[in-house]
DNA sequence: AATGAATGAGTCTTCATTCAT
DNA sequence: AATGAATGAAGACTCATTCAT
């Protein structure tokens, strides 16, 4: 076994583990055994449960950022539509991809430890303060109406969010990247133009 | 002491204590501290921790179930935009009274206990059945846009999951009734009319 | 309810579920659910639950000792066979009438309370003391062969013991007193002949 | 510390605890106190007290029975009589070694577990039925009067019972095996002849 | 006499972590 | 590098007993 194999197995096996069963309900016997290695052994390559868990967090936020790419307008090649459709389905073909990362991901870390927990609150506070500035870049070229733009960060993000969770409890699916992309158009779509018909409005 | 106020007492220090640390960092010793009562008490009200907690949630679900109202149509006295207001109104202005009943709702009790888990499943999957059958019947009467329903009630629920979420961590406050009923009708306002000004699409 | 009557009730009460789950597998709780007394109120007639057992053998081994007369050789009215036999036949009317008792003199109140278990020994060491000085007497009289006195009464209690626990487990029953007289005078005559064949010996 | 060490150790440790104080005034506590062991090495090597106790019930039984030999009548070595003696020297040697297991097996794991209280009562009531079963035998031979079998079977095995439980208070001591011997063949002689002299009978 | 809410010492059990081999 | 026996702090839960009403 090369060096830095057992690391990884170990990761992985937690991993499904903890995507499984959560944090709390998984204990070290059963991630040594599931990855067939003995007890010592796990702290060789970790200093503890909390760190094993903290660097699966880290592994996923940082493949989760590097999914995301700055929207261009002056791209020649792809339209900003296409640029923003295509971080959406990076972003979920990557958590199809790892339901058990997507799991810790939504579920937090809460109750478990301040530093994880404000990880995942800074990443999501990135994100949320992305789409709000992208908001308020569009408000200031007259392509965004006045509406707040934290909120409706807020509620770009919550949906996506939203979605990804329903994934994990298969009432939904997305099996194929063409699948992904009609969701990922989908919700642009609802935020482009509301749900109301032309000229409509609620009464 | 009145009777039942002991049982009261007890939910009220669980909650806050599940609240801030989670279920799994609250112990029962936590718990009679808090409350300032006798360890074999704690067992006179409830079998044990996860029934204590199972009640917060059926309570909590019970109180939320009641603040939403079915929208009428043809009600004279406040039209369908103010009663969906109203319902999202009180929904915030309970869960803003009861932050650490928030804090267990959002995070769910994954891992914790499958007929827990089971509840919070059932009680959102009612909220997107009831979101959904209003899209549906809004297309039927031609108000709504081919917006995919269940797509967009997810959407729907997921923005309010995530202003509710951003409540908990002080990034947002929510002080006032007033603010409370702007911050309904912002979202409502997003989902109706979508962010992007008329004639206007994503490049 | 009449004074002293509370008493008897929580006294039966507590009989028959120490016999049936034994001393410790019984709790206050059961007794007084039983007994449909308020938990203070057992404490009103016994100081714990210690004591009611401890009461529960006193009356038990006073009821047994009253059974058992001293045998008359000179009585004309009965003889010392038909003494000896009316003897174990009150004794084992007394305990299959009390099933819940039986199973507690058997069983010991072992590991329970050096008192208690030393009044049931010292029942016991009565009664092998009683069958020994009648052997040594009948020995004496030219009526007893030369068996081991001590021995010969263990061997005597022993096997009145072993048929009593027979009953308590259905194995066994006596149900009329006719049935309990033979099964007297079966164990009479077993110890009185021997099991051989007259001028038979083991090879 | 060899392999399989430590569980012996906790085994002997616990066998002396229970045999002195009872199965239900034995904590883990005690055990592992006694047995200068760490609270979690306990559980390393028992799933719990109850299996501890079960294990070391199912040893005894084991080892008695196989203390015990079918009796050959055409063993040209070994008179029956001498058979039966030594089946009988070996069970008190084996438990005179052994006065916690001694203990044990006499008390009865009443009101503990059925499981183990079944194991019990199988084993005495196998030993019931050889003994009857050569009444029976000796009945057909012409060696054996008309006694009940099972009744005499229940006064042997009781009588054994007894003097055991004599060993237990140190009323009566066997601390040779010659001693034993004789304790044996007395035991055979009482239910051979009787305590009777020849010719008398009970008045 | 009777009640039953309250108590808290004591029990079993789990599990992350250590360390000698 | 790897092992796995050993550890013990910490947790959930029980139940005999008390005492104010």
């Amino acid at each position: 076994m090369k060096p830095g194999e057992r690391r990884t197995q170990l990761l992985e096996h937690a991993a499904r583990l903890f995507g499984d069963r959560g944090y709390y309900n998984t204990s070290i016997s059963d991630i040594i055994a599931s990855a067939d290695v003995a007890r010592g052994t796990f702290y060789l390559y970790f200093a503890n449960k909390r760190k094993l868990f903290e660097e699966l967090v880290d592994s996923l936020l940082l493949r989760l950022t590097s999914c995301i790419e700055t929207v261009v307008v002056d791209d020649t090649a792809r339209s900003p539509r296409e640029q923003l459709v295509d971080n959406l389905v990076r972003v979920f073909v990557l958590l199809c991809e790892e339901r058990h990362m997507l799991s810790i991901l939504l579920r937090g870390a809460v109750g478990l430890d301040q530093e994880i927990d404000d990880k995942l609150q800074d990443f999501y506070r990135e994100i949320l303060e992305a789409i709000e500035s992208s908001l308020v870049l569009g408000q200031q070229m007259g392509l965004v109406r006045a509406v707040a733009p934290r909120l409706t960060a807020m509620a770009v993000l919550g949906a996506v969010k939203e979605t990804l969770h329903a994934l994990l409890h298969t009432e939904y699916s997305l099996d194929s990247e063409k699948e992904i992309r009609q969701h990922a158009q989908g919700i642009l779509e609802i935020f482009s133009k509301g749900v109301l018909q032309d000229g409509v409005s609620i009464p």
